[in-house]
RNA sequence: GGGCCGUUAACUCAGUCGGUAGAGUAUCUGCCUUUUAAGCAGAGAGUCGCGCGUUCGAGCCGCGCACGGCCCA
């Protein structure tokens, strides 16, 4: 948006600016204090009712509306709390002060002295004895009916979306909330918060391509993280027992409406704990999170209704992919059986380095994951697609691990933490010989972290949680840029 | 990466068969001191996403590109 696409209605504002500036109104002052928001102005009328008018107010906001007749104008002002009507007579402020008054816009923030009153249809007014000027607007915000649609420009500008759109504005607020009331639950169980690095000399913890980036000073490069897992357990050896980490991970790989080159994801560790440990204290966290932000339990996911009251079932991936999917038990171990089913599904599969695990995810994700509505734990995940988490104890290729999908996407996976260095570094080799064979997603070797190990990491669980699609489910929206404010776009040619 | 759809005034959108670009809101001017999407009268406002082509003539047809949306991978 360049500067110079100025139109009509952009110089009109601006011959008003240098109106009032030739008057000496400062168009950018900052000396106004401000007495009442406009929730503290309602919350003094619901305490005071009718004496509420014998208090002077000091007030601020946008104009957002403005209904000017010769001599007086009501006009609606909006601040961060809401929005309140006032009402400027030219007798009430005064015959210079109504003449700069008529050359504000909508758009520019105003300061206000008054008191309040009704009008003959019941709304409270701040009736002005003075209005000043804090910021004048050169560009006219979108026309108040039909408000900001333009997809392109919400997210771009989406300032713009957050002072049109309400629904919008109060998807953030409740994303805030949904964040807080994780960090709540998990303080409350004794869970430090931590920061690990965003930087990393080897991108770890999942299966990603990474973004790269380079340290002058160093001379090195360096990968910003996919996952904060392998810091995050490096702790639990440092002898924290319960940490978590709230923020942003980054995955080189497309954008779509459940993908966003960098989002939210929630991670905890907890020692001496188990997946199974973990599962329970998931409905309870994600029951407690809904009632604090929700008020209940239940809500709405686009056009179903999505009940966290629990338990959930919990489903061996083999059985979901078997009862859900179609899928005859007989292939699970049969690379080329399973290749063939994809194919007579028309799903498609790379056919480089994926062994059987490899193949029964992909199928899983395409038949099975968007008939999961309600919330469901899938377990038994393959080894070899899961090497950083524990074999069990009745069958040493499956691990220790569970998926949570809630309305068809999946939402959390955590597992017991592999905790044993040796089989650790098989499995990180397993997966070097991986991308070896194309795979350019498998796990790197981490030496530092298997070091780590070797002091001893306690037994461990731990789980990750993806923020933007939680937050998708708590709001009903279906794509995930509508919960990220600034969603990754391309740049456009200027 | 592929398919489909979209891009026209500040915003939301029409635009017929290819024949000088339209509406509502917003803006400006005049009237209007209790309005609520205020009202009445008048006016101005456009790189029809960009480029090339077809044509006497392109917002409209063709090709390419850019950006966005949805679906698929």
């Amino acid at each position: 948006m360049p500067a110079e696409d100025i139109n009509q209605l952009m110089r009109q504002r601006r011959r008003k600016a240098e109106a009032l500036t030739q008057e000496g109104v400062p168009l950018y002052p900052n000396d106004f204090r401000v007495s009442h928001t406009v929730a503290q102005a309602r919350h003094l009328i619901e305490e005071s009712g009718e004496e509420a008018g014998r208090t002077v107010l000091s007030m601020a906001g946008r104009i957002v509306g403005l209904r000017s007749f010769g001599k007086a104008a009501f006009l609606h002002f909006k601040d961060g709390t809401g929005k309140l009507q006032a009402y400027i007579k030219r007798d009430g402020i005064g015959p210079e002060a109504y003449g700069q008054f008529k050359k504000y816009d909508v758009g520019d923030f105003i300061g206000l002295k008054g008191t309040l009153f009704q009008t003959k249809t019941g709304e409270w007014t701040l009736l002005a004895t003075q209005v000043r000027l804090l910021c004048k607007a050169l560009r006219p915000l979108p026309e108040k009916f039909h408000g900001l649609r333009d997809p392109e420009k919400r997210f771009r500008q989406r300032y713009l979306d957050l002072l049109m759109n309400t629904r919008v504005r109060d998807v953030f607020i409740k994303r805030a909330a949904i964040v807080q009331a994780f960090r709540d639950f998990l303080r409350q169980r004794d869970f430090l918060e931590v920061e690990t690095p965003m930087m990393q000399p080897i991108a770890g913890g999942a299966e990603a391509e990474p973004f790269k980036t380079h340290h002058n000073a160093l001379g090195i490069d360096l990968f910003l993280r996919i996952a904060p897992e392998l810091y995050l357990k490096r702790l639990v050896v440092g002898g924290f027992d319960r940490v978590f980490e709230v923020n942003r991970n980054f995955r080189n790989e497309g954008i779509s409406t459940r993908h966003n080159p960098e989002f939210t994801m929630l991670e905890f560790y907890m020692a001496y704990a188990t997946h199974e440990d973990l599962m329970s204290l998931t409905e309870e966290m994600f029951r407690d999170v809904a009632r604090r932000v929700l008020g209940r339990t239940s809500f709405m996911y686009q056009g179903n209704e999505i009940v966290l009251d629990g338990p959930w079932p919990r489903l061996s991936l083999t059985d979901a992919l078997r009862d859900l999917g179609g899928l005859d038990p007989v292939l699970f171990h049969d690379r080329d059986g399973l290749l063939d089913f994809a194919r007579a599904k028309e799903i498609h599969v790379e056919k480089k380095g994926k062994h059987c695990g490899k193949i029964l995810a992909k199928l899983f994700d395409a038949l099975v994951e968007p008939q999961l509505i309600a919330p469901t734990f899938i377990v038994d995940y393959p080894v070899e697609i899961s090497p950083l988490a524990r074999r069990s104890d009745s069958d040493p290729d499956v691990t220790e691990r569970f998926e949570l999908f809630i309305g068809g996407s999946e939402i959390a996976n955590g597992f017991s933490e592999l905790n044993d260095p040796i089989d650790q570094k098989a499995r990180f080799l397993a997966q070097m010989a991986a991308r070896r064979e194309g795979d350019e997603e498998a796990h790197h070797m981490d030496e530092d972290y298997i070091t780590a190990l070797e002091y001893g990491m306690p037994p461990t669980a731990g789980e990750g949680v993806g923020i933007d699609r939680l937050v998708m489910l708590f709001t009903d929206m279906s794509s995930i840029r509508e919960v990220i404010l600034f969603p990754l776009l391309r740049q456009t040619g200027r």
